[in-house]
DNA sequence: CGGTAATAGTTGATTTTGTAACTAACAAGG
DNA sequence: CCTTGTTAGTTACAAAATCAACTATTACCG
């Protein structure tokens, strides 16, 4: 055992982050798991799609941070599925615009309302005003604008 | 483009929890991987022998809520790499006490040391009290007791 | 133009994780 | 004791992440 200094394991930011991170993920990926067998890059890329609309895998990899080759192969089952659209661009012909069919509509409202309950169930183990205080930190941290 | 009910991606708490976590643990992971290759559960082991001192796998797997596989093998690689040393319990020949070796104690002070300063760089994003609130409210969402 | 560089997206090889089954040691009840 | 159940930790196999290399297309620049 090692004196402490002005460290201690349970203080430290990122592994405070990673546990939470961790445990909420857990739980919430039950939904997207069980009822429509999707991998959490998959609930990504669809809530993706969802919340800004169409647009191409480039784009949602930069607004998300997940690597090209996670965004590919989650774009390729959520086709493959048919939850999702992939229209060639004509102007530039190496891009492709992404879309949720109404099939994938229906799923991400499904997986929206889950989504909803869920954070709501979340924010209620903190007060009132800490749970704004907490989203707004946590997209400081993240380096997410706004 | 789907109407915002009152949901959006950006506020959701589970994501924001993950974005921030892996920004965060990718730019802690380049000291201990850089420096000892190691990898993210082989640190949180060693931090969690820095940190509590001498204990079983089973011990480290229930306070750190990782599964006894991952500590398994991380704890395989850092005996390999004589960070820790096993001692078999006379009492109950299942299990194994861990503990650092010098080499190990060597590098956990160097990691933490790292780490102090890098969990004072993430506070300073936030304001004074407001880091306080947010480790305070990590704690109660992945269900760390205290 | 023509060549080099950059970008969008995919694929393949390697590493790491996740899940389940396994071995070994102990515990408890008859 | 002996059978059944439990616990500590490992191993094997499948699933997923990572990293590098690849194709196809466009952009830049002499």
């Amino acid at each position: 055992m090692i004196e402490k200094d002005d460290f201690t394991l349970q203080d430290f930011l990122p592994y405070l982050l990673n546990r939470a991170a961790e445990e909420s993920s857990l739980e919430f990926q039950q939904h997207y798991k069980n009822r429509y067998g999707m991998l959490r890059n998959e609930w990504r890329v669809l809530f993706h799609l969802g919340n800004y609309g169409r647009m191409t895998a480039t784009e949602i990899g930069q607004r998300a941070k997940i690597h090209k080759t996670k965004i590919s192969r989650a774009v390729a089952k959520l086709a493959e599925r048919r939850f999702v659209v992939r229209n060639r661009d004509e102007q530039d012909r190496r891009a492709e615009h992404l879309e949720l069919t109404p099939q994938g509509e229906a799923a991400y409202r499904d997986l929206r309302e889950q989504a909803a309950i869920y954070d709501r169930q979340l924010a209620s183990r903190l007060s009132e005003g800490e749970s704004e205080a907490l989203r707004h930190m946590l997209r400081k941290l993240a380096g997410i604008d706004q």
